[in-house]
Order: structure tokens, then sequence, then C-alpha cells
RNA sequence: GCUCCGGUAGUGUAGUCCGGCCAAUCAUUCCGGCCUUUCGAGCCGAAGACCCGGGUUCAAAUCCCGGCCGGAGCACCA
């Protein structure tokens, strides 16, 4: 019996991890040369959700051991943090790279006493051109104490940028030459944002990640597929030192629709050239962009877990973690009136001065008087949809005909909603004449328009405007309301 | 050139390790209908996929071989 009901059960959200049972140690080790990605949202609610499930620590290490290339932003290793707390990821521990150079070096001369370590001071060309015939260089045989003292020459200045770089021995004849001799330290002589010039060889990535995941006692690595000779050509550094490589996971590329490929020198680089307004522009693909626009952690989260650990390349929409969004703020986010555009229209008739509405459809939250009267402001968009005798129905304040539309014009013709029901009325939302000036920063454009007043109280929340779409209130200064539009 | 990885509906995802319960899961999207004082939400329904070709087997999405397509590494970047 119990074998026949066994298997068919669907696996719901992350696969189990192999060897977790005791707990685990995971990281999360970006370069901080930017703010957190959605890409980096993946990185951080994976890693600490399998903390969570397992037990164990989520650790958040800054892997910022390049002052040049992709130099760090000194902001953004606030900004992670900063990020890691919305998305519900406090790391237990936050290591970063650039503090922990001479533990590096002491790894770096044990290594060299093991000789499994080398001071290679071939150009890179010529180098290469040797690894590519499957030759050993002519350093890789110097003793350790010829090795030693080229290390020192190179900490000490003798040697300069490009004349000479620490190698791991590994297996110069290897059929894959990515694996063979690769470089573990070099000279930079450039200034460290953090750190100034405190040091003058700088590990790289394959060492400086390797023996930080051993340091750690990290069990777990999830890296993108792009690393994935990363655990080959560290391992011969484990073998050197005798140390167990923790087990490792890769994922493929994520790609989103609406925002191509992205990467943070990409964007840093578009940033710079003026193309959005700040990191957080509606625009971005960051997570403080999301958050600004209402995107609420809890929806990347269950996206995230979701979409899971694939070694397939994937591209996702963004409609995926609308969906995900709406679920949660629609139930609880106030309706107000928001029309873009806005034209002004004089309605003949009883008009009530003001209109009682409903701040939800469904849900007890209450309602909001609006200002009416014989001028009201409609929308442009549906301006353009009007014809001269058209009958539509101003959602819950009354029926009106148009009887011009330059100028614009109507006559109310009843307030019963059940009329517009039995004339089968459209229902189009509106704004008071004295309602206040809205901006809808959005991350094709802007959008202007007049709002109702009360969304000035609305500071900070999302709301929806009714046939419009879900939006953050960002600000209501200088009787201008800006608001991030998140998702319709 | 050398090396490594992947390929299930439009998009993701489950199933692949240990072949049969898979005429294939779930979500989202799209399309119909209902409902609704929003073009939102909700409800109902429908459509939609195992990259191709061989092989093994009583049986293949699942194993093997070949091909095609996609991604990645071969940096003194991360």
């Amino acid at each position: 019996m119990a074998e026949l009901g066994e298997k068919k059960e669907p696996d719901k959200g992350l696969r189990e991890l192999e060897g977790a049972e005791g707990g685990v140690v995971m990281r999360f080790a970006p370069n901080p040369n930017g703010p957190p990605t959605i890409g980096s949202a993946r990185g951080i609610i994976i890693n600490s959700e399998y903390v969570k499930r397992y037990g164990g620590k989520f650790l958040l290490r800054f892997d910022d051991t390049d002052p040049v290339n992709k130099r760090p932003m000194l902001e953004a290793y606030g900004w992670y943090l900063e990020d890691s707390e919305w998305l519900g990821a406090v790391p237990d521990e936050v290591v970063i790279a650039s503090d922990r150079l001479p533990e590096y070096y002491e790894i770096a001369e044990e290594l060299i006493q093991r000789k499994g370590a080398y001071v290679c001071r071939c150009d890179q060309a010529s180098f290469k051109a040797l690894k590519d015939a499957a030759k050993p260089c002519p350093h890789r045989d110097q003793s350790p104490e010829e090795n030693m003292a080229l290390w020192n020459d190179m900490m000490n200045g003798k040697l300069s940028p490009g004349e000479a770089v620490l190698r791991i021995k590994t297996d110069i004849v290897n059929k894959d030459p990515a694996l063979r001799d690769w470089a573990a330290f070099r000279i930079v002589t450039a200034d460290h944002p953090r750190v100034g010039e405190k040091y003058r060889v700088w590990p790289l990535l394959d060492f400086e990640s390797g023996v930080e995941d051993h340091f750690l006692g990290v069990t777990h690595i999830i890296r993108g597929k792009d690393l994935m000779d990363s655990e080959r050509r560290q391992g011969y550094l484990y073998d050197h030192m005798g140390w167990e490589y923790p087990t490792t996971i890769h994922w493929g590329r994520i790609k989103i629709h609406q925002f191509g490929s992205f990467s943070t020198s990409a964007l840093r680089r578009a940033l710079e050239a003026g193309e959005y307004a700040g990191w957080d522009d509606p625009g971005m693909p960051t997570v403080r962009a999301l958050r600004r626009r209402g995107i609420r952690a809890e929806a990347l989260r269950k996206f995230m877990i979701e979409l899971g650990v694939g070694e397939t390349d994937i591209s996702i929409s963004m409609e995926s973690i609308y969906a995900e969004n709406r679920k949660i703020v629609d139930p609880e986010a106030k309706r107000r009136f928001f029309v873009k555009d806005p034209a002004t229209l004089v309605i003949e008739g009883d008009v009530p001065k003001t209109a009682k509405v409903p701040f939800h459809p469904t849900q007890d939250l209450g309602f909001r008087e609006i200002p009416a009267g014989s001028k009201i402001l409609i929308s442009g968009d549906d301006l353009k949809e009007l014809k001269a005798g058209g009958k539509l129905r101003l959602k819950d304040l009354c029926n009106i005909e148009f009887s011009s539309l330059d100028p614009l014009r109507a006559r109310c013709i009843g307030i019963d909603p059940q009329q517009a029901k039995d004339m089968k009325l459209r229902i189009i939302h509106w704004a008071p004449t004295d309602g206040v000036p809205v901006k809808v920063m959005r991350p094709d454009g802007v959008d202007s328009g007049i709002g109702e007043a009360g969304i000035k109280d609305d500071l900070g929340k999302v709301v929806q405007f009714e046939r419009y779409g879900f939006v953050r209130i960002d600000s209501a200064a200088d009787g201008e309301v800006v608001a991030y539009f998140a998702h319709r």
C-alpha cells in the first residue's frame, strides 16, 4: 500500500539538498560593484531558504578582490545588507574578503611550501601558448625557496603588476585547458575602495572563494553554471591542502523578458550614461527598484522558490512576479481614482456634491468621500472612445449622456447604479477638479494626471488606481504626488 | 580549436538518478463563459509539451549511441 501512494507526490518548492540533514552552512557571495539585482535576489532567497529548512548558517560574503575591473562600490555593501534583510534573509554572519588578505597569504605560503603553487613570471600571452600546448612553463619546477623569494618580491614591490602571478599547480596535461595551472594571485597597485593601498597582491576569485568556503565551513554551494569549472579548479587546491570540498549545485543563466540579460557592470554603464534616474529607477532590474514600486518581498520569495534550482538557462517574465504580487496586494490595497491626461467634463443636472466610494470592492476597508458636482475630470484615454450621445456611468456617482465632445459636456440622467446595469452602461472612474496632481513613474515612462486628494494619505502604501494598476505612493510633497508603478 | 553543461506546453516547473502508476504535474500566460458600480480580484471551461534519429526492452520523457540547438569555461574579471 505504502509503495503505491508514495511516488506520485509532486515536488512542492525546493528540491531536497543532499547531505543536509544535520544542518547546512551556505553563503551568498556577491561582488558589491552595484546593488542587488533580481538575479541576486534569487541567490539570497534560495540559499537562505535552504538554511531555514535545514537549520544552520546563512552567510553573506563580499568577494571584493578586484579593485580595478570590477571595482566595488562602498555604498553597495550596505545595499546588500539592506536588501537581504528586506527579503527576509538576515545573514548570520557577514564576511568581507578585502579584510582577510593576511589569511589568504598564509594559505598561499603554505601551498608554496607544499609545492602546490609557484610564482610564474611568464607574460600572459606566452603562458597561454604553453598552456594551450599542455606544456609546463619554465617556472613550474622552482623550489619552494625560490618561490618564496619571488612571492616576497611580489609583496615588497620588487615585482610590478604583470611581472608575476602565483599559480596553483594542477595538471598541465588535463584535457580541459580551463583547468591547467590557474592563477591565484596577481599584483595590483590600484587602491581598493575599502582598504586603500594596504595590499599590492590580490587573490583571484577561484582562490579567494575556494579558501574562504573552507574557512567558513560552507557545506553547500549554489552557483552559476558559468562557475562550473571552479569546483574542478579549486579541487586541486583542496587536494594540496587536504581539505574536503563542499557539495555544489549549479543553476543556469536567468534572463528576464522585460529587462533582457543584465549584468551589474552593464547596468552601471547605462546608469552613468544617464539612461536611468538611479539604481531604483522603475526601469531597473534591481531589488531596490522593485521595492520602491511596491513589489513585496514575499512575492519575490514565492516566485524564486517556485523557480527552483535548475541547470537550464531560463528566460522568465516579470508577469509571473507581478501575478504573485497581485495576489498579496489586491486584498489589502485601497482603491483610488486617478485620471491620466485629464479632460474637464461639465455635467448638467443633479450631480451629487460628493460621492461616497468604498475603498475596496470586497474587503471591508471603509469609504472615502470625493467631491463631485457639475465639473469633474475624466481620463484622456476614455475620452478617445467617446461619441456624442453616448452614455456611461461615472463610478459611484451618476449616469450621464454626452451632449457634446468639444466642448466636453454631458447631462446627468440618473444616479441609480441599477439603471446603469439595466442600460448596460460602461463604467469609468473620474477625479475631482480640485484633486492632487499625480506623476506615475513607470518602467516605460511617466504618466501624469490628477487623483483624488486622499491619495496623499497613502504615503508609502500600495494602492490600486482603478482601471490603471497597482502603484506605490512614493512621495507627496509640494502639492504633487509621485507614485511608482508596480503592475496592472 | 580544446573542454564542460543543458534541451518537458508561449514562459517557468514536476517527473529523469532507481524504465511501467505519465495519453505527463503545478503555476503563469492566452482564449471562451460567468460574476463584479475597475480594463483588478474571483469562479467555470478550453487550448497547449517530452529537440530529432537510431538502439536496448514486454515497456523509454526516463537507459545507450549519434545528430541538432542553446549556454558556459579555456583572464593577472566576478
